[in-house]
DNA sequence: CTTGACCTTGGATTAAACTCTAAGGTTTAT
DNA sequence: ATAAACCTTAGAGTTTAATCCAAGGTCAAG
């Protein structure tokens, strides 16, 4: 069990930002002491880092409250209503999955091609490279973004 | 080149968004007309789409201002420093990569497991299936998050 | 048995990212 | 040639997600 100043340094966030977090419903301490201190689970835990993972990677903690309330709920829902809502994200997580590989591959083919020298980066620019990642298609792999011989 | 209703349609953003990118340095049309109207080109569209495509996978403005910057300054720059911040970005880029995977993971685990149909989902749960893709080194690849025989 | 670090609440403030309003100028279609 | 649909600016307002503050209660150490 963890008092919110534990639980909050623990997981890199203000103890402040737990109790908006409880306000508004997307995570609530399993006990309260009898002082009324806010005791947290392991449990709880968990669903903390769930909620700031799913944040870090661009979902509202309006779209949180969604994801979570499929567990809140379970019993009230039919399967399909939940395989529903669950294949709904999926495509979103996905979506969002093929970006951030377009972006890794461009990030990566101008590190590569960047000789990382002292001489200007004229010739790099990240646009280019995501430029040249959009029409992919067109078999420009490797044209562009190269640190060419004159510097 | 498109007037900035047109660019804002066609990127499904409001015109106001485009000024409010104007202002904060992300995006500027390469031109006016005489009566002052903005006119974005067709570059300018493709950094457009760079910018939202960052914005979805949780990037803030001050980081996509970040990134675009590389090639803003790029002749002011070494390759060396080109580099540096590309790899920066590539490590953010990958932790968000490794984050959505688990997600997609976890998502695609509990909607395979649920039978959808229309009976309650008391045993579907995504906290369970994203718990158990928390501690997924232990070998517990397809226990839980099954819609059981009793539905 | 008090000092200092922690906790409680409610309400105010901040920062980021829009979003809207007002007052007016421009374009296009009839 | 005039209405409808667009554009301009500056500045105010909104939403989201915290973050801070004040006034006070709790708890462990010396």
């Amino acid at each position: 069990m963890y008092k919110i100043g534990e639980l909050a340094k623990h997981c890199d966030v203000k103890a402040d930002t737990l109790r908006f977090y409880e306000k508004h419903g997307l995570l609530a301490p399993s006990m309260r002491t009898d002082s009324g201190y806010r005791m947290y689970s392991e449990t709880d835990a968990e669903r903390l880092r769930f909620i700031l993972r799913a944040k870090a990677v661009g979902f509202t903690l309006k779209e949180i409250t969604e994801l979570l309330s499929i567990e809140l709920d379970k019993s009230n829902w039919a399967c399909a209503d939940v395989k529903g809502m669950v294949d709904s994200k999926l495509v979103q997580v996905e979506a969002k999955l093929s970006e951030l590989n377009q972006f890794r591959e461009s990030l990566k083919r101008l590190s590569d091609a960047c000789c990382g020298g002292p001489e200007s980066a004229e010739h790099c620019s990240i646009l280019e490279a995501l430029e040249s990642s959009n029409n992919r298609s067109e078999g420009s792999e490797h044209r562009h973004v190269q640190c060419d011989g004159s510097h």
